[in-house]
DNA sequence: TTGCATCTTAGAATCATTATTACTATGGTT
DNA sequence: AACCATAGTAATAATGATTCTAAGATGCAA
């Protein structure tokens, strides 16, 4: 991406603070530019290493609290995609998966063409371009929403 | 599922241990069969919990050992769905995901139709046909693999 | 049956994340 | 320009999940 773009970014999601009533203090500044002029999906450890220099004071908390604030804004996405982590599936025929974001449950869907999206030959060029060599093995498909069950006593969720 | 179906996928869990050279202990067959025949992705904990009554000494760490043994022989696969995890995405605008399975760097892949895939009627019936009513409001897609500078130094992995 | 590599156990250690609490700064208001 | 209530921050403790370690036990092949 262009930088251009990077820094229209910063400025888009500091008037996104504004816009949600955050106040924008020092440290809020300086993580949404650390965030929002990257391009490799920083985690609050990465965030807050690079920051410490500039801000000695700043507590680890703050990086997650501005986070957790930015993503409940709508101004960044918080993204579940470490290896090694939460759930296992006993089915190894490929498959996608349905996430329901107020219980967490998680099911099965049956792909219609198993591998077929990983050669899928737009995909394939535009990961080329963003990583070019990458070599795709799996694609995995995650649909989020929100289950029957969930749903009955939605009314007492907020904004989900 | 079917109870059938269920049972047989045990059955070709149980095989692919002996396969893959792992010794078939107690434990082991008492995760192999709670894992295989489950079609809620359990946790390492819910497997733990609903284990221990028949096996009180069995250790935790037994579990995840066994789940990280399993997901390693290629026998279930491990996965990460779980919110407000690791990394965070500036990226608002509708996108995908490439994951190098090697270093876990992250990057977006623009999509061609935004929201089109939530709207696949193929995918809506069959996601209707697993989780009757559920509400699908967000699809992700993330294409795994290897980076081009990991595959270079490659030959030092196993089984990538 | 015997030997040895592998597994299990128990508990400690580690790592990420969240909660608590008291202090402080921001931004609207006067 | 000063004030104040609210919201944010720092520091630290707590939590929860996962991994590590050391020592003893067990499965499996010869």
């Amino acid at each position: 991406m262009k930088q251009a773009d990077l820094s229209d970014r910063v400025e888009k999601m500091l008037a996104g603070v504004r816009r949600a009533g955050l106040k924008l203090t020092p440290q809020r500044m300086a993580i949404v530019k650390e965030l929002a002029s990257d391009e490799t999906h920083p985690t609050a450890q990465e965030i807050f290493e690079r920051l410490r220099p500039g801000l000695p004071t700043m507590s680890f908390a703050t990086v997650y609290n501005t986070l957790d604030a930015l993503s409940s804004a709508g101004l960044c996405a918080a993204l579940s995609l470490s290896p090694g982590s939460g759930r296992f599936d006993p089915n190894m025929i490929p498959h996608h998966h349905v996430v329901c974001d107020v219980c967490g449950a998680v099911r099965d869907v049956p792909s219609a063409g198993a591998g077929a999206h990983a050669s899928d030959p737009s995909v394939a060029k535009a990961v080329g371009q963003v990583l070019p060599g990458f070599e795709v093995r799996s694609v995995e498909r995650i649909f989020r929403g929100i289950c029957a069950s969930c749903a009955k006593g939605r009314s007492r969720l907020k904004a989900l």
